[in-house]
DNA sequence: AACGCGCACAACCGCGGTCGG
DNA sequence: ACCGACCGCGGTTGTGCGCGT
């Protein structure tokens, strides 16, 4: 029926997220929960829409995420699922413990595309544009294309993101998380330099953040591992 | 060295389902 | 029983990076 839109689209922001604006997310979910989406961006002080942060939370900043390529095993299962589930990637995610959906779907579609492009140039029929019907890709072919992507997807994740990911991935652990945190603990050997310029945006509401650079937020390495610690477990860190 | 292309991933959009008033 | 609001899901788009030419 008259469904309200998604948010009220004025002055929310959108596009990529900032550390800012992950930590005051973080932060205020780990404090506060997630009862409700819609209402918390406006409680956190986040200029983004409900959808956006639960997207946000729930693909990239949730503590036992796991991300990093996919092993062999993963891709198989994957595959299988698919055949089995379709595309119902929320339910074949949840067989996967810290793997998102958007992540599988994301690595799923992105797998078949090379295939289909480098097996089937001519055979398929165009019958659809997606290749997502049963797949009849050949897992060791999957295999070889991830591993082939492996070095890319790592650096993929270490570069896009500068964010504290609390993943740890199987297969790379220590690659975004070491650069990460030796960036967070030799900011906090620098307290005193706390730049000024970190946008007072909600964090302001609850007086954590304001007028605290980014570089010093991460000074409180100590606060987010407790309040990750607090509020998760917080596996092998 | 510069440019273009393809890939991988993050994020957005819109719809359907569900729940509460 | 109806209506509205919220949540979750699947599909799609946008963006950045790496690689090849």
């Amino acid at each position: 029926m008259g469904r309200a839109p998604c948010c009220e689209k004025m002055g929310l922001k959108k596009g990529l997220w900032t550390q800012e604006e992950d930590l005051i997310l973080i932060h205020h979910i780990n404090t506060h929960g997630h009862k409700n989406w819609r209402a918390l961006p406006k409680q956190a002080g986040l200029l983004r829409c409900g959808k956006s942060c639960r997207l946000r939370w729930i693909n990239y900043l949730k503590p036992d995420i796991k991300r990093g390529n996919f092993t062999r095993e993963e891709e198989d299962m994957v595959i299988q699922l698919h055949e089995t589930l379709g595309n119902r990637w929320s339910a074949i995610a949840a067989k996967f413990p810290g793997r998102t959906d958007n992540e599988i779907k994301n690595q799923k579609l992105s797998s078949l595309d090379t295939l289909n492009s480098k097996q089937q140039p001519v055979n398929l029929p165009t019958e659809e544009k997606k290749p997502l019907s049963p797949p009849q890709c050949v897992s060791s072919s999957m295999s070889t294309l991830t591993t082939s992507s492996d070095t890319t997807t790592n650096e993929h994740n270490s570069n896009h993101h500068h964010v504290p990911m609390m993943n740890n991935s199987t297969t790379a652990p220590e690659s975004l998380d070491d650069d990460f945190w030796s960036q967070v603990l030799s900011a906090d050997n620098n307290n005193s330099d706390a730049t000024t310029s970190f946008p007072a945006t909600g964090a302001a509401a609850d007086g954590k953040f304001q007028g605290v650079h980014p570089s010093s937020v991460y000074n409180n390495v100590d606060y987010w591992f407790d309040v990750y610690m607090g509020a998760q477990e917080f596996p092998k860190f």
